[in-house]
DNA sequence: CTGTTAGCGCGTTCAC
DNA sequence: GTGAACGCGCTAACAG
């Protein structure tokens, strides 16, 4: 019987830098040479090795290379939940980002409660090289306490004390289209509230209520509807409005999940939009334009959102150093813009 | 001047496994075992250990362990892209599962052609125990031809010889509903295709065929139109369909988002749907629920997709022992089932 | 230009 | 029960 042990085609499972390096007939360092580009090398040996290890299909090892330099070439982004369109876009302009500056991205979502983004916080040392954190809903500063030391972190839509973050400009935007929707003559405007801890859930309503104090109409404070920025609390909440004596002759959803669900419920109820009822939400994600009618809704370039928030994290790493430099800007805000979609009409 | 180079707070940026057991007064040996639940510690030791390391904020170094250990308790996925709610959907379904098995993910998506994601293919090595790849436009099994050795793979719906894969039976659900679409009394079916290369679309336009020969329809074969998977696409073939002389009555876009780009024209085009024009699509991406009318869609439960992807990679990671352990079954077909939702009127 | 050597931080045999 | 020493694969000084 053969002594080998019957391992069939790609029989080097793991071959090192070493083995290039005898096959080659030089030292390790001189092939780490090669493979980094780092000091002069004759051209014969360049091809030599680079030869040898093609032969071998030679790739170097990440985690070695991690410990040795210190620094992983990725990126750990950290979500409360990957659910929808809105999560997605995030993902796709990190993930477009980092590709372009060589960073691989280490994704992790779905974390309800405060204990679960932690031991994910924690779990990376050694795997990132930095940090991109977005937790709307959860008091965030005590997450970062037990951070491993000198990663950068920034902060997507949530502050915490001296950490850079990218901001939308929520309250912007909503006193923006609120006004718009006065202007066009309603009176009677509801508002349908994120969940009661997200911060941008928090600033759109505010920017709602500065547009009804400014134009006199604080008595309709009570028009404000809890909801949690799912399509189905949508859903509930325009039922809730349909059976209303006096109905509000527009509603504004304070995210695009909701008003898709309130459209659904006041299509069910055998309304025009926006004739019979004009409808608002806030986000602009993709699919926002194909419902019909068009949602009119206030523009956010999401995928813009996590462009930014790498490239911030990038420029953070570097001003990581030991000069004292200034930790550059510490907040981006992000416009917002309204949307020129189907007009409303009272 | 102080000599302190004036780092403020969280001075020990990085402590080490020798760091704790120094303050302990223990070898790291034993700092390992504590960490580790490995070998029998006295409980007083370990209460000590855990204190310390607590007390220092220690955490275990991933690229180290990683490196002793050869194995990363992460998993790569590759994605030809991340646009829109299928790959969304896919991503997340891998999270949860991945999160559970005390999983890892690396997300790479975004592209286009094969040397890039040959790239991403080879720089997983030391960074990921096994990978999870969607190709489905690009012939696969060459891609994976220079993998680090011992990399164990399972392909998301293209099949590559010897690699496990999930499929969805794409035949099935488009012959079905075609099926569906002639029982209801529609003769003129159009189709509209997918990419040329992808796999999905072609099984899907094989389904849509059968079905018409078996109803005695192949002399409308003509009616098949050029897509690529996208809103515009679908937007566009719409348009082109719209201006036929003969119109077909009922139009099957082989995914949703072709289906609601169609959508749009045919709403433009003032047709009311399904009375003047049934139309289907394929995949059921959550939002095709919220369109009006809501999409009549081949459902397919995607997050599943890619929970059970990586269900597949662990049991390929165990199956991969020296034991000559049968690889498991090699291919796993998902369900797909016709929609219940709006039914077609002729 | 290239080789030698010393870690990077941790898990793991072995002795004790 | 615990500690000392080696190795994982690679990069960075320093020699030559």
């Amino acid at each position: 019987m053969p002594r080998t042990p019957s391992r069939l085609l790609s029989d080097p499972p793991n071959v090192t830098i070493r083995d290039v390096a005898a096959q080659a007939g030089v030292s390790v360092a001189t092939v780490s040479r090669v493979f980094n580009r780092k000091g002069p090398i004759r051209e014969e040996t360049y091809q030599r090795v680079i030869g040898v290890a093609e032969s071998l299909h030679y790739v170097p090892h990440a985690a070695a290379r991690s410990l040795s330099l210190r620094s992983t070439a990725t990126i750990g982004v950290v979500l409360p939940e990957l659910h929808g369109e809105f999560f997605s876009e995030v993902i796709r302009g990190i993930d477009v980002a980092s590709r372009q500056h060589g960073y691989h991205v280490l994704l992790s979502g779905s974390h309800s409660d405060r204990d679960e983004m932690r031991a994910v916080v924690q779990a990376v040392r050694g795997r990132v090289d930095g940090l991109i954190v977005m937790s709307p809903d959860l008091e965030p500063s005590s997450l970062l306490t037990d951070l491993p030391g000198g990663v950068p972190v920034v902060m997507l839509n949530s502050r915490v004390a001296g950490r850079p973050c990218i901001t939308i400009d929520n309250a912007h935007g909503a006193r923006e289209i609120t006004s718009h929707l006065i202007r066009l003559g309603h009176r009677r405007i509801a508002f349908i509230c994120g969940p009661a801890q997200n911060a941008d859930a928090e600033q759109r309503r505010r920017g709602y209520r500065a547009a009804l104090k400014s134009a006199g109409l604080d008595g309709e404070k009570a028009l404000e509807f809890a909801g949690n920025f799912t399509e189905a609390s949508g859903y509930d909440v325009a039922k809730t409005i349909m059976g209303l004596s006096t109905r509000p002759t527009a509603i504004f959803a304070s995210n695009d999940a909701m008003a898709i669900g309130a459209l659904g419920a006041l299509r069910e109820a055998g309304l025009q939009i926006p004739e019979d009822m004009a409808l608002v939400g806030f986000d602009d994600i993709p699919i926002a334009r194909y419902l019909a009618p068009p949602l009119t809704t206030v523009k956010v370039p999401i995928a813009e959102l996590g462009r930014r928030g790498f490239e911030m994290l990038i420029a953070a790493s570097n001003g990581h150093g030991d000069d004292g430099s200034k930790p550059a800007r510490l907040e981006t805000q992000l416009v917002v813009r309204r949307s020129c979609g189907a007009e409303l009409k009272k």
